[in-house]
DNA sequence: CGGGCATCCCCAATTTTGGGGAGATTTGTC
DNA sequence: GACAAATCTCCCCAAAATTGGGGATGCCCG
């Protein structure tokens, strides 16, 4: 099947049911036996969203001995774009008598017969422009020879298809919080409104935190041309005050502080 | 070529210069006439870094107009992860009797013979795990039919090549800084910034344009508490007043509104 | 038992809001 | 070129809200 006709039937599901199958037939096909999903860095979040299909075992024994907090995979995928294999990652020096947490991850990931695991990072920013960065591992269990092989062939297709499948999970676990990281429902729509470049200024200076008269000084201009400035954006947004009016101009994608 | 090549040939490239001329080749080939790689979603930092092949005419049209700021582009690629073409962008509606920038930029870049453009958004983080974001618009000046239908093939592939070409000017730069990126000064760390739940709810009730006593209301608590909580918040986000706590908060994902 | 949390209170200084108005300049239309 | 609309600029004032200090009391949890 052509990446084309897999992206696109992945950009056809519409749940994340069918999603987490489309994903288990597309690596099942490629050789890998599970994927773990798992969109963590999210601040304040009770739980992380997490989709895979890996056994209840190791589910387990990753939760129980909290390996989240120390799996290598996951600092290396934040500051990478690019996907890599757990064999790409430093290896685990050992200092001191105690065994690091990381080998003792890796010792249980080998007890359940993971040879291999290919590993693709995942940053975005939603319409706020709040960061998020997830996670997206498959994982390996038969011949090492046969997953380099595998990787040399299919590596970007899978890259590329990943990249497809993840958006359409953000997309849909956000409308699935009530729509939280779309738009409120309640919101009127961002069509028609717009603000005056002197507007935008001062919204934007107002997010990061200035006053009206820091933001005069800054912007050589009086502070009632500040405020007045203000006032006419609060009414143009709808809004009810000043936060509430710079919430919104973020929101609208108006200004980006 | 095969995608392989061209990703080894671009991770062979040494210095920007290299990479410049390599992805020129590149395109060129694809029937692009030219690239533009901004990397510019950085407050504080002093000059955004650019990579272009456009003509010094567009470059200084661009620059002249300040373009960058009503380049509808930019906020775009911002909350996406796969590229689109200019077409796939809404039109701008004029309202009013002047003309939007936006549809200014448009008259001027058709004036350039630019049809339409592929944007390609990038996001990325550094080892300290500040966040940025850039994109790369390749420039069609031919046929638009041709357009469509060299994405119809090419698409995934120059998206990936895209992807490994932009992590390679990252990479390139951040070494010739003399080491990494570095955290605004004035920027805490998002990590370790913990709100309570309830100084993330008065934040939320902020963000939502409600006042204190407003606030206070809602959770039947008393305006002093309320406001006792949003210091707190302001002190633990390291914000100057209520306008900018809540702007930190949305953007380190701790409300939701 | 200490520390964080949630709750409440006080007060003075500062900032913002919500009215009003008004001149200068730019921009597009007729 | 004349005209209208929008923008940008500045000003005044009183009411309301916020901020930045300082406290205090329970409560729960490790």
């Amino acid at each position: 099947m052509k990446t084309e006709e897999i992206i696109a039937r992945v950009e056809a599901c519409a749940s994340l049911d069918e999603l987490h199958l489309a994903l288990q037939a597309y690596i099942e096909a490629k050789g890998f036996s599970a994927y773990a999903f798992i969109d963590n860095d999210r601040h304040g979040e009770a739980d992380p969203l997490v989709l895979h299909s890996v056994s209840k075992a190791w589910d387990r024994d990753y939760r129980d001995n909290q390996f989240l907090d120390v799996d290598p995979c996951l600092p290396a995928a934040r500051s990478r774009n690019i996907p890599f294999t757990w064999s790409d990652l430093p290896p685990v020096e050992r200092r001191g008598k105690r065994k690091p947490r990381a080998l003792q991850l890796m010792d249980a990931a080998n007890d359940h017969e993971f040879r291999n695991g290919f590993v693709i990072p995942f940053h975005y920013r939603d319409r706020l422009g709040a960061y998020y960065s997830s996670v997206c591992t498959l994982f390996w269990t038969t011949s090492p020879r046969d997953f380099l092989r595998r990787l040399r062939f299919d590596r970007h297709e899978m890259h590329m298809v990943l990249l497809y499948w993840a958006q359409q999970v953000i997309d849909i676990s956000t409308k699935m919080q009530n729509g939280s990281r779309i738009r409120p429902a309640n919101e009127p729509e961002a069509e028609g409104i717009y603000l005056t470049e002197r507007e935008k200024e001062v919204l934007l200076w107002s997010a990061l935190g200035k006053t009206s008269a820091d933001t005069a000084e800054i912007l050589q201009i009086s502070r009632e041309t500040v405020e007045s400035h203000i006032k006419s954006s609060i009414e143009k947004l709808g809004a009810t005050n000043r936060t509430h009016a710079v919430v919104r101009a973020i929101f609208l994608g108006l200004i980006v502080p």
